[in-house]
DNA sequence: GTGGACTGGAGTGTATACAGTTTTTGTTTT
DNA sequence: AAAACAAAAACTGTATACACTCCAGTCCAC
């Protein structure tokens, strides 16, 4: 099982999601993806399933597949997750921390300003979530990111809904604070840092911003609904 | 999409593998559960395909599905994640909390202790797991609880590997004494009692233990390697 | 007797067929 | 002209068919 066919369908239609390629609302149908991807519905379906798990789109009965659109409540509850998460994610880093990792992490953020600097908006969503999944990756926690890349696919989606202002280059400075924190060992200024970061990034949404959609219902319900 | 059915099949065959009647290694052919649910592949594919992003069964290709056997690495690691989730769990929740949220805890800490003394072991391991998934549900926050019943059913198929001896008593009381503090809004000291529980039931767990299997190659592989 | 190639059965991976539902479109009625 | 209804097209949900892979047992060569 697991074929490499699915999973690049999956790759796919994350990259299209998380690009803003599909916009939140827009319908996924099997048959028209199968055609495109010159397979049948059957790993269609199975792709489809995957990112429903994901929660990148969602699954309506005999309906069919459509982009998410994850209401502010539930972006804040993804938000809260992740300060739960990566405030103490922070903290064990702090106590494992080792040169190379710095090393790693300011690399990171070197292509992260690279990517703001070409202005390439795709690119850098994903690099600054990466960030956050990198240092689970360095602390060698395979359980903990995968979970927040989970958590920051979701995120990417959250953001390119309801971001009002570019916070780009806010974003990468905050990083290089943290890594700052955490190359000193001081654990209680990085995990404050970390939460800041985050708190920042939540606050720079907008969640009773129009939201860009091809679901035509959603987009008339998010008008005043009065009047 | 998302029919009943498949969520049917999901849900017994995690309580078959969290309840311990199919063992780690144990082979799941697709037209055996097929027969057995009456229903076709299609349906047994989906919802092993669900499984193994639980982590519950693994899939290995044109080989077919199997129950999964954690590694003790991976054992850790969970635990360390949900430490990380569960203490900051238990901070947010002490900052909201009311008198009827400790009420209902503490309701389900008297299930907790009805099915250790009816030595129901499933549902006690299921119940005694269920007492976080309860807290995270209480606190109103979806994704937190979703994402922790994910950890903990993980956590289910651990402690059935690894299990020692049997923590159930003491799981129950340290429970109460974590909703004890949280009633008093003693947030640092629920948060010390929560990472103590936590460590606890990790150090419960006998990582060199023998493990109980179907799977020949993996009871070899776990005997001593060399001689 | 042992090791390696061969063959049959069982099982997975993908495609396709078919039934049931939803959506759309065209027509009719008020 | 707008609403309601009806037929058809499109799409999803499930089952089935078929090709390919894996595994076991057998046979043959050495």
């Amino acid at each position: 099982m697991e074929s490499t066919t699915t999973h690049a369908i999956v790759e796919a239609l994350t990259r299209a999601i998380v690009e803003h390629r599909l916009l939140p609302g827009a319908k996924l149908a099997e048959q028209k993806l199968a055609d495109h991807f010159g397979v049948s519905r059957t790993l269609v379906r199975q792709a489809l399933f995957q990112l429903s798990q994901n929660r990148l789109i969602r699954l309506e009965p005999a309906r069919g597949a459509f982009v998410a659109s994850p209401s502010a409540e539930e972006a804040r509850q993804v938000f809260q997750v992740r300060r739960m998460l990566e405030t103490e994610m922070t903290r064990s880093f702090v106590a494992q921390v080792k040169p190379a990792m710095i090393r790693s992490l300011r690399a990171h953020i070197q292509q992260e300003r690279e990517a703001v600097a070409k202005e390439d908006v795709g690119g850098r969503t994903e690099l600054l979530g990466d960030f956050h999944v990198h240092m689970a990756e360095l602390m060698g926690n395979r359980v903990l990111a995968q979970m927040l890349g989970e958590l920051i696919s979701r995120c990417a989606l959250i953001t390119l809904m309801y971001q009002s202002r570019s916070e780009a280059e806010h974003s990468s400075d905050e990083h290089d604070a943290i890594v700052n924190a955490m190359e000193q060992r001081d654990a209680d200024r990085a995990v404050r840092l970390m939460h800041e970061h985050l708190q920042h990034v939540e606050d720079s949404l907008m969640f009773d911003r129009k939201v860009p959609t091809n679901d035509i219902s959603l987009a008339l319900a998010s008008k005043a609904p009065n009047r």
